[in-house]
RNA sequence: GGCCCUAUCGUCUAUCGGUUAGGACGUAUCCUUCUCAAGGAUAAAAGCAGAGUUCGACUCUCUGUAGGGUCACCA
């Protein structure tokens, strides 16, 4: 049986450095063509030569490299005049576009060749994959302009006479194309073409429920790759923007995304985008990353720490974190400690309604533990102080230990800081504590 | 304004005529705890409105309402 393999397309226009709501649409073209074991296929649609630019164009390739997307052929729509040309001859000849001679808009006096199709107001009526039966009624859209002049195609060309010579059998694009939709369909039709499948996704909103985009502060994808943001997480969170394979799990790879997409659960409305989410997914992907990348990871951002202190501290600093660009900030507060010794306030180690002598003593009764203890993991040093600390107060012992090791009062706990520290340094902490607090 | 699309907790969503309308994020409370997190538990929180169809509608139909998209010699 021979069936026509399944091609899609991502066709973003190189106008601007491009945001999630514009990889969204990437994201379902790539799920279905991979689901079907088809073709996806980029094509920058740079006919505008005015507002195209290269370094957008870089910036999409680079996006979609790193989120994973890779496609199977790359079109350049400015590389395509000829063939657009070609086919808007054809139209002519046939009737169906005529040239018209038009002052230019720009008021610049000058008159152009323009093409515009000849539309007869028919209606055109398309099922779209996910909407179902949409109907237009075409009369109101006139003898639209499909060219500036014959060598010089416009957006609406150029998409159908591209989408039918790289054999695209199914259009995944943006709910805002709809309107646009039934043009491309009578330019098709005129031309002869067959009809893809179309499926118009939801819109991805912000928080005013009004369409994702630059002014409403929706950032370049490459923006999240440079806080730190992983792509998986990314492409899983996008990928649930509108779509949702029913079930509880929610954390999903690339690959069991492409293996659960089904086109008819896409849904109809536009759904907005929630960062609080976008970063508990961010979490649950780190978590899911093996120890030796995340080693790496956190390696990139604390570059001042000891490798052997960084392996200690891993769980913790993964633990605190849900996005490795926090360790940015994260850093100077709430670990720096560890390789920085803290300054003693006398104030501050002293626990609740004890004082000073009290914690001095304490901390010279846990140093004495310490020096005998078995520093191979952070619950080796809890049995050997939590004895003590239960008999003595566990406020009155551990708050100034803690507080000895770190000059903080909000830290992680004082077993996992003497484990990362080691007991040199531990002593050292201590001394230096109690010295202050003899005085 | 014309045309088009949409409508379940604050947000993302499950439900494909019969459920105490389920989950997740976030929020609150509690437990755990030297502190902060994390973790565990619990709670509050939704079918836009009105008509139909049906024994029975969140689910099907219609109307209204609300929101959105689009109306270029951009894509």
């Amino acid at each position: 049986m021979v069936t026509s393999k399944i091609v899609t397309r991502f066709a973003p226009s190189p106008t601007g450095l491009l945001h999630m709501g514009n990889y969204r649409t990437a994201v379902f073209a790539y799920m279905f063509a991979k689901k079907n074991g088809g073709k996806f296929i980029l094509r920058i649609e740079d006919t505008d030569r005015e507002r195209s630019k290269k370094e957008y164009e870089d910036n999409i390739v680079e996006s979609l490299e790193w989120l994973g997307l890779s496609y199977d052929e790359k079109y350049r729509q400015s590389e395509h005049v000829e063939s657009h040309t070609k086919y808007l001859q054809k139209l002519i000849n046939d009737g169906k576009a005529y040239i018209s001679k038009e002052e230019a808009k720009d008021g610049s006096g000058v008159i152009r060749e323009l093409v515009r199709f000849k539309n007869n107001g028919q209606t055109v009526i398309f099922e779209d994959a996910i909407r179902g039966k949409i109907e237009t009624d075409t009369k109101d859209l006139g003898d639209f302009v499909i060219a500036k002049s014959i060598s010089e195609p416009l957006f609406h060309i150029a998409v159908v006479v591209d989408d039918y010579e790289e054999g695209v059998t199914h259009i995944l694009r943006g709910e805002d194309h709809i309107p646009n939709t039934p043009r491309q369909i009578l330019i098709r039709e005129a031309l002869g073409f067959p009809q893809p499948i179309y499926a118009h996704l939801p819109l991805v909103l912000s928080e005013d429920r009004t369409k994702l985009s630059k002014r409403k502060g929706a950032l370049p994808v490459t923006d999240y790759r440079d806080m730190g943001y992983l792509p998986s997480a990314i492409l899983n969170f996008m990928a649930f923007i509108g779509f949702n394979p029913g079930g509880e799990k929610e954390i999903f790879t690339l690959d069991e995304l492409v293996e659960v997409f089904d086109i008819t659960k896409i849904h109809k409305g536009g759904a907005i985008f929630n960062k609080e989410k976008l970063s508990w997914v961010n979490k649950e992907h780190i978590k899911l990353q093996s120890v030796d990348v995340q080693l790496k990871s956190i390696e990139r951002h604390m570059k001042d720490y000891p490798e052997d202190m960084l392996k200690k501290l891993l769980p913790t600093v993964i633990e605190k974190i849900s996005n490795y660009g926090d360790l940015a900030t994260v850093d100077n507060t709430e670990f720096r400690f560890f390789i920085k010794r803290p300054v003693v306030d006398v104030e501050k180690i002293v626990w609740k309604n004890s004082n000073k002598s009290e914690a001095s003593q304490n901390l010279k009764s846990v140093k004495g533990l310490l020096l005998k203890a078995d520093f191979s993991s952070p619950d080796s040093l809890k049995q050997s102080i939590m004895e003590y600390a239960e008999k003595n107060g566990k406020g009155n012992v551990l708050w100034p230990l803690r507080m000895a090791l770190s000059g903080q009062e909000k830290s992680v706990d004082p077993f996992t800081i003497c484990y990362v520290l080691g007991v040199e340094e531990v002593v050292i902490r201590i001394d230096n504590a109690c010295q202050s607090l003899d005085s």
